[in-house]
DNA sequence: TGTACATCAGTGAACGCGCGTTCACTGATGTAC
DNA sequence: TGTACATCAGTGAACGCGCGTTCACTGATGTAC
């Protein structure tokens, strides 16, 4: 089986499907070397292609991991609208969202990099975000899955409020563990039980707020 | 007055302060360029010292990259403590320090980008984040806040798993703060409220779990 | 108090390197007739 | 079907640059006697 972005791929003089490779190339130097460690050099040679040949498809760097960031974005979305639909009660459903996003940032190191860097709000991927769930807006699908799973809905607290409470507190667990810096082997539980608990006292707590 | 740091505190041939000088221009290069805009070269260019004169002090620019985080965890240290000790109740003590975590990560963005940078975690900095609070350990801090501040306990949880589910709130908030991916002008509560109110219910979703 | 000397914080020039990007080019592909 | 030609995805060599780091050095400081 041949595999794009092996340099074995090349069928002549022409790649092919050179774009793709060199997104996928970039994703993987991020996940192994961070966005600090990434080249432009490396991922050509990854793909078996000289330097020149990125700037058929990108207008440099830049424009190459706002890509990424891109496709980050779809990604996430599609995976948490299946976890979303899943079977099970709306609150299983709703827990096995986060997981899922956990999971994502855990295994997809290079798209979240890519997706949180520091240039990525400034290239319009934010409407990816906050777009509309319709959209595919990561943001406003879980805006839309906290209405689905919470039908009676949070007495005077916005459902947006909310996401943003539960979104920023899944991000923060999702760095601290990219980072190395959740405990480990203390006997605590580890960071599903940590998002799981943590969304459910959110929620809980949004729906005890009387005004 | 005279400010370290700028090139005309130059005493003659000995700059007199050069470790704390670069420190501080290092610290702001950080916050202006992010870790990646920040060299050597500038940092001894604003100081007033030629780049090798670094190699007295540091012994490379990791070595003063971790310095800025070491520093940066001290500080923050010092002043989640200060927030804990002033005056109100202990909740609301408690909540003062989150605010002071939120604004110690929007106004020390150079400490805190090094803190939680990708090498910060392997460079022996963690302990002074899981350190003992009497160590000036952040976290110890935290979990020690907790206990004071809820004296009665979290019947079955663990007041670790709390604070670090605080902390990873505080974390994703500041982080998405940062790169500016808070929504802004959409009527909704400010990021201090945000935490506030997510510190809440976390606390009062831990003290109604019950065996 | 004055002098010799050890110490050490700085200089400044240079280094090798690897980066992103450019350029004129060439080989392959597809289409018109 | 065969040929001429436009198109365009690649090459490969080279570029300028700025980086972190080194080196032999020099000037200032402090101490012993």
């Amino acid at each position: 089986m041949r595999h794009w972005g092996d340099p074995s791929d090349r069928r002549g003089y022409h790649h092919g499907n050179l774009k793709e490779a060199l997104v996928d190339a970039a994703r993987r130097f991020i996940a192994e070397r961070g966005l600090l460690g990434f080249t432009l050099a490396d991922a050509a040679k990854l793909v078996g292609v000289s330097p020149a040949a990125l700037y058929r498809h990108f207008r440099g760097r830049e424009a190459l991991v706002a890509e990424v960031a891109f496709r980050g974005f779809t990604s996430l979305a599609e995976r948490l609208a299946r976890a979303l639909s899943g079977s099970g009660t709306p609150l299983e459903r709703f827990t096995r969202m986060g997981e899922a996003y956990l999971d994502f940032a855990e295994k997809e190191p290079g798209y979240y990099a890519a997706m949180f860097s520091a240039g990525a709000a400034e290239s319009g991927l934010s409407a990816l975000l906050n777009g509309d769930a319709g959209q595919g807006g990561a943001f406003g699908l879980l805006v839309d899955a906290l209405r689905k799973t919470f039908p009676d809905g949070f007495g005077p607290v916005d459902p947006r409020f909310l996401a943003l409470e539960v979104w920023a507190l899944s991000h923060g667990i999702a760095m601290l563990d990219a980072a190395g810096q959740l405990p480990k082997g203390s006997g605590l539980p580890g960071k599903h039980e940590l998002l799981r608990a943590g969304v459910l006292a959110l929620v809980q707590g949004a729906m005890t707020t009387r005004k």
